[in-house]
DNA sequence: ACGATACACGCAGAAACGTGCAAGACCAGG
DNA sequence: CCTGGTCTTGCACGTTTCTGCGTGTATCGT
């Protein structure tokens, strides 16, 4: 049994049965009870479950359904999107980008956050359809079928027509020099074009991003008012961007 | 055994078991562990799975269903939609309502097949965005949470910029004297908006559609070019449909 | 307060990992 | 048919990660 799918198992169990102990998983899965409760002190640092003692429970009963489904992404993202998810404001209204680390953003949203996403994402869209309280509202156009997201001038038009107080954006490439790149022009342009609409631009950067740079520049630093990233933050990266005056967000890299 | 049928195989797996030990699939091919996990390394570079210690997993829990699901769209609706897929002309434009009816004309699109699919619809888009040859056009707006679609001013608007050979539409209730209705007056303008842009409207009607009636009138029958059916042809309403000059395209029923 | 149980920590063996390297397969051009 | 180049494959190596056990500590129920 790997390990990946031995975590699933403890998310599932949470889900079906709202607790979990120890013992009996052990015993179960024929493992040591050392193995599950080192998998549960993991989930709950990342705030999957509740440490209990015997065992765990579901950190809220809302939360169980996306937990289970959050948990394939890769650690990095998760821990990102986490952080990022906390800084929608109820009530509020986020321009959310596409890509993966977004649509984990997307999944690690508050069933119970009343909030308005904006987005280009028909992926993140489709995600967020069982989200209670969320209002969605998506930009149309040519989708660009590379990264799933809609693109091209009437894509650009389109965002000119909302507003937000926060803009969530995804980049392939995080440089101090070269400040945030993308493999595409279009992409490029239609990132800038959502973090113009925002009041505060927060950049979600994964490690394995950082230090690294595209062909496309999409904005400098000085539009940028955060980057969120699961990286060392002694990073010479990280460092040099937060010299530049950048929030650095660390998530528990 | 080739490469790309040893990567072949390791999605099949993937997808059939929901998971991948590096160690056994070594064992069963008689090839070394070095080989899968350069293949998995790959894989998972590409996005197409994702890497854990000791083998891999689905990127997301949904491709493994996704198989299952797709199997479990009714027989009624899956001929509906193999008839209306086979509408589409190469190198033509359709415009594809939502609803679970035209997500099974997307999944039916011949994989060979280059063409333009508009639609208000994120879980449409989401489901072709791997299809080799569409072009996609994503109409935005407001979502309407309930069939997950863009509706509203903004998309009605949106919907004016586009036109196309074609229009399928889904519906709730086919009924000779109530023409073609839903249950929400938004969603019955959006479709209103979509079959005017469209040369020819054809209706997906799977068989329980047949003879029933909803609150808000989407078209009459004027406006419809064909109602594709796996309904009984002889059926009274039916019948009655066509000899109010629309085409009927039974499908197999 | 006390025994029982659960826990965290450290350790060591085992398993899995990435990388560099060399042998062989494959292909194209002469 | 040969030859040079590229690509793939398996092996060896050092490294990282996981797992189970022992130990001592904290927590629970009585």
């Amino acid at each position: 049994m790997l390990a990946a799918e031995r975590r699933d198992h403890l998310l599932g169990l949470l889900t079906r049965e709202g607790k979990i102990v120890a013992k009996d998983v052990a015993a179960d899965l024929g493992i040591s009870e050392d193995s599950v409760r080192r998998d549960l002190r993991d989930l709950a640092a990342e705030g999957l479950c509740q440490r209990v003692y015997g065992g765990a429970l579901p950190v809220s009963p809302a939360v169980v359904d996306y937990a289970a489904r959050q948990a394939v992404t890769p650690d990095g993202k998760r821990k990102v999107a986490a952080v990022a998810a906390a800084l929608v404001p109820p009530g509020g209204a986020v321009i959310l980008d596409g890509g993966t680390t977004a649509l984990a953003v997307a999944r690690a949203l508050p069933r119970d956050l009343a909030c308005t996403v904006i987005t280009h994402s028909p992926t993140i869209t489709a995600a967020l359809i069982d989200h209670p309280k969320a209002e969605l509202y998506l930009l149309g156009g040519r989708i660009f079928k590379h990264s799933a997201v809609a693109c091209g001038a009437a894509a650009v038009e389109a965002a000119q027509n909302v507003s937000a107080d926060l803009c969530l954006l995804g980049v392939t490439g995080v440089h101090a020099e070269a400040g945030l790149t993308t493999g595409d022009a279009e992409e490029a342009a239609m990132k800038r074009a959502l973090a113009a609409r925002a009041a505060d631009t927060y950049v979600l950067a994964s490690s394995e991003k950082i230090g690294t740079a595209s062909r496309f520049r999409v904005l400098p630093w000085s539009e940028v008012s955060g980057l969120i990233t699961d990286a060392d933050p002694d990073h010479e990266t990280v460092e040099a961007v937060r010299a530049l005056g950048v929030e650095i967000m660390a998530a528990g890299g």
